[in-house]
DNA sequence: CCTGCAAATGTTATAATGTTGCAAAACTTG
DNA sequence: CAAGTTTTGCAACATTATAACATTTGCAGG
């Protein structure tokens, strides 16, 4: 049995979503890339969800703090957080993540548990060489690999009714 | 250099069709399924193009042939399609395509070329492998993978203008 | 045959997600 | 501060997907 990985414990949420905020803005300046108040309160709307938060979501919590935006707001502040891998976009899910490892290089791996709706964020090298190999076994030059995993985290599988 | 995969050479796609359309009443048969004549014209549709599909690609198609369907024919058609494993949904394109693997046990591997939209299905044990042990490493329960890899093919990487 | 149920389809409307285009404002740099 | 670039506001629109309910079809049993 594997220690509990982080969003399935439970933790200091608001220290952790002041750490992802405070590297954001130390990420940021070293890019030369501007994190606005837009594009910092979006972040931190979706980083205080360990849930994968939807473009609308977004949306309507900026609406709540009296932010009259539209949706090109939100997803030009998406675009800018995923550019500077900030955050992650879940195909599978229409929705986004913070990043658990902003400014590392790395592949990410989602393992989403379609019960809770936690999502695990893993940097498994296994893999990504696995896929590199699949890919130039072909010939395919590989620029972005989508990678998402459904199931149950272990928390999930514990409870009663999950056939 | 490895021989070129099916979906970057010239082949006879009619017979192509054909054969994933022939197969495709044998497993409906097999599994008392109802392959209906807006079922397996949706399937064949999928199948002529090489290339990934959107649900409203199939409608206009559907509305060439002078058949009078509404979204919801296409999405319920797709669906039947994806439960007995004939065709598979890109989450990354919010496109179909036809399985070329249908029958077998497999976990689809998509590599998706971002120039010519080629679409080539894999199955890679060693990622399958190397996926599941990451997983339950973190004591997770697989469920359904996604696993979709966009880059440029073999035939792209030759043209110009690929920065 | 026909009757009644289940599966499939038709139909209308609407929800959810994402984009374009242009004008105004804010920041940056010389 | 003036000119250029980046960011934001805003309105309209495009695309993708689903809900709800009526109708038809295929099929098994009386």
């Amino acid at each position: 049995m594997p220690a509990s990985a982080l969003p399935y414990r439970p933790h200091n949420h608001d220290a952790c979503v002041s750490r992802a905020l405070a590297d954001a803005r130390e990420i940021c300046q070293q890019q030369h890339a501007r994190l606005t108040p837009t594009r910092e309160r979006v972040l931190e709307l979706i980083w205080q969800s360990h849930k994968p938060l939807g473009a609308y979501d977004v949306l309507a919590h900026l609406t709540e703090d009296g932010h009259n935006a539209a949706p090109p707001t939100v997803y030009r502040a998406l675009d800018f957080l995923q550019q500077h891998g900030l955050v992650h976009r879940i195909a599978s899910l229409n929705a986004f993540i913070g990043c658990t490892h902003a400014g590392e290089q790395h592949t990410g791996m989602f393992l989403i548990c379609r019960k809770c709706q936690n999502v695990l964020e893993l940097t498994a090298p296994a893999v990504s060489g696995a896929v590199e190999d699949a890919a130039s076994t072909e010939g395919f030059d590989v620029d972005e690999v989508t990678l998402e995993i459904a199931g149950l985290c272990p928390q999930c599988q514990a409870e009663p009714g999950n056939d």
